[in-house]
RNA sequence: GUCCCUAUCGUCUAGAGGCCUAGGACACCGGGUUUUCAUCCCGGCAACAGGGGUUCGAAUCCCCUUGGGGAUGCCA
């Protein structure tokens, strides 16, 4: 490997979802990482251990795995800088905390948790957060406290004065006040690092050149780099990503969350949405190839993205527009996987309708956003809807409930004893009847379809769907239409 | 409270001082095609937050105000 080959990771922590937010992180890593043809790692950060749920790192394999984000190192796949979980890295941590310490760059803290939760608040103090207590304990209270096995925490000592300034890839340069920044905890009083510790000595140990994450690090970005600093080693390039909000229904933005809809993967693609689709709709958000096109596979994203391509302000997340996107891709599919993947939201069950899905899905695949659509649009063949006379008008084609009424009294015999029941002999009656009126064919078709669904908008002609329906419920409904 | 970030149509965005009468997409509205409705096609609506500078010239650069968001955990 080269020395300047790119590695990016993401570092998620297993609470058992992926936030779109998070997936769109770790797309942008993996982008980022495959345009330059470097390395994308994976590492799970459970440092929490109160935090554990089961199954949780086996939703973000299979999250990354149907979003098409191939991690070329991992926990499941090994690779020269493992291990990729935290909790399996336990003992590598404290050391490096000693160490700083040994640096004066670190101390031991033996106050207690709570007396430390309230405190500084409104003080002018230039230390905000912790007050500070056990900055500058002698060595020889430490030594005591520590052979008398007091619990205690190690905390970063930050020095209060003057200011730090680093750059970001998206943001540029950012200066940020040194007295306005936390002693904040390296080691827990488990023993466990803090995230913001072990982010820095696992980045460092696994050799990441660029730090892909959120903007909500940017102000405590300073404190990594002081870490780094304090151990002589290389800071990362840092490319910050603008937030992902949701609008709730009295129009406030806030950070995405579950009151918006559904923010996880795992939860959009319950709604019907297609992997393809959310990768690529969450890819335009923040990001843009600087041209018109918008739809794009994982494969040409690879090959564009581009960190200059990154926004600075927060997206909304817009359902309407990923409902549009995945609708393209749908139509995209080919007949057998479009039948293939729909099936499972038509709610058919034991319906004699799940035999008939090759002939149904066809009429569906164009007028589909999401996939949860679907029951809704095919209710009526189940069970026809009350509907009133009213449906018979309609002003294009001039279709009122008395062309409706003369066009079931014609076609109500020859449908009758019609043996082929077909797509092509039931269209041929229904023109035949037409011409020999000299009416529009829409003005016939109008009514047989109300007639034959009891809908305005329904998937499929009238023929398509008294195909569907059989030939006995076809004449059942049109003789029931024709007594309205 | 303090600190940080941010600001183009309702939403996602293009725009690197003159190509801007500000482009595209979603949504919405209208029209057309189609063996109905839908799909599809065409068209329309709709934005540079406000105020100061800098400049021959500013959506683009600077400052202030206002709005929005985030951070301030022994969570990640």
């Amino acid at each position: 490997m080269s020395a300047n080959t790119v590695r990016t990771r993401f570092a998620p922590s297993p609470t058992g979802f992926m936030h779109v937010g998070n997936l769109r992180t770790a797309l942008y890593a993996f982008l980022l990482a495959r345009s330059q043809h470097g390395r994308f790692i994976l590492r799970i950060e459970d440092t929490d251990q109160a935090r554990y749920v089961d199954g949780a790192v086996e939703v973000i394999y299979s999250t990354l795995k149907a979003a098409g984000i191939t991690h070329d190192e991992g926990p499941d796949v090994g690779g020269d800088y493992g291990p990729y979980i935290q909790s399996q890295r336990k003992n590598l941590y404290l050391p490096y905390a000693e160490q700083l310490v040994a640096k004066g760059a670190a101390y031991y803290c033996f106050c207690d948790p709570q007396s430390q939760s309230d405190e500084g608040g409104d003080t002018d103090s230039a230390v905000s957060g912790y007050d500070g207590h056990c900055r500058s304990l002698s060595p020889e209270i430490v030594k005591a406290n520590l052979d008398a096995k007091l619990p205690y925490v190690i905390r970063q000592k930050i020095d209060k004065t003057g200011v730090s300034t680093y750059r970001d890839a998206v943001y540029g340069e950012i200066t940020i006040e040194n007295k306005v920044l936390d002693d904040q905890i390296l080691i827990k009083r488990d023993g466990m690092p803090t995230y913001n510790f072990a982010n820095v000595i696992d980045d460092h140990t696994m050799g990441i050149t660029h730090v892909v994450r959120g903007c909500e690090y940017l102000p405590s970005t300073p404190k990594y780099n002081l870490l780094y600093r304090a151990f002589g080693w290389e800071i990362p390039e840092y490319v910050h990503l603008p937030l992902i909000m949701g609008r709730d229904t009295e129009g406030n933005v806030s950070k995405l969350s579950k009151r918006h809809g559904s923010v996880s993967f795992e939860g959009l693609i319950a709604d019907g949405y297609l992997p393809e689709a959310v990768v690529n709709y969450i890819a335009l958000l923040g990001w843009s190839p600087k041209n018109d096109r918008e739809l794009f596979t994982l494969a040409e994203l690879e090959g564009i993205f581009s960190v200059h391509g990154l926004n600075k302000s927060a997206a909304v997340f817009d359902y309407d527009k990923l409902t549009w996107m995945n609708g393209e891709y749908l139509k995209a599919l080919n007949a057998e996987e479009f039948a293939r993947v729909s099936l499972p939201f038509a709610q058919l069950h034991d319906s004699p309708l799940e035999v008939a899905w090759q002939l149904i899905a066809p009429l569906l695949q164009q007028r589909v956003g999401k996939l949860t659509e679907i029951p809704e649009k095919i209710g009526f063949l189940s069970e026809q809807p009350e509907y009133s006379a009213e449906l018979f008008y309609n002003k294009k084609s001039k279709a009122t409930p008395e062309t409706a009424k003369a066009a079931f009294d014609a076609l109500l015999p020859k449908f009758e004893a019609l043996n082929d029941w077909s797509i092509e002999a039931l269209n041929g009656i229904m023109s035949g009847y037409a011409e020999a009126l000299e009416i529009k064919l829409g003005q016939v078709m109008w009514a047989i379809r109300i007639g034959v669904s009891g809908l305005a908008v329904t998937p499929g002609g009238p023929a398509e769907i008294m195909v569907i329906l059989g030939k006995a419920e076809s004449l059942r409904r049109l003789c029931a239409a024709s007594a309205k």
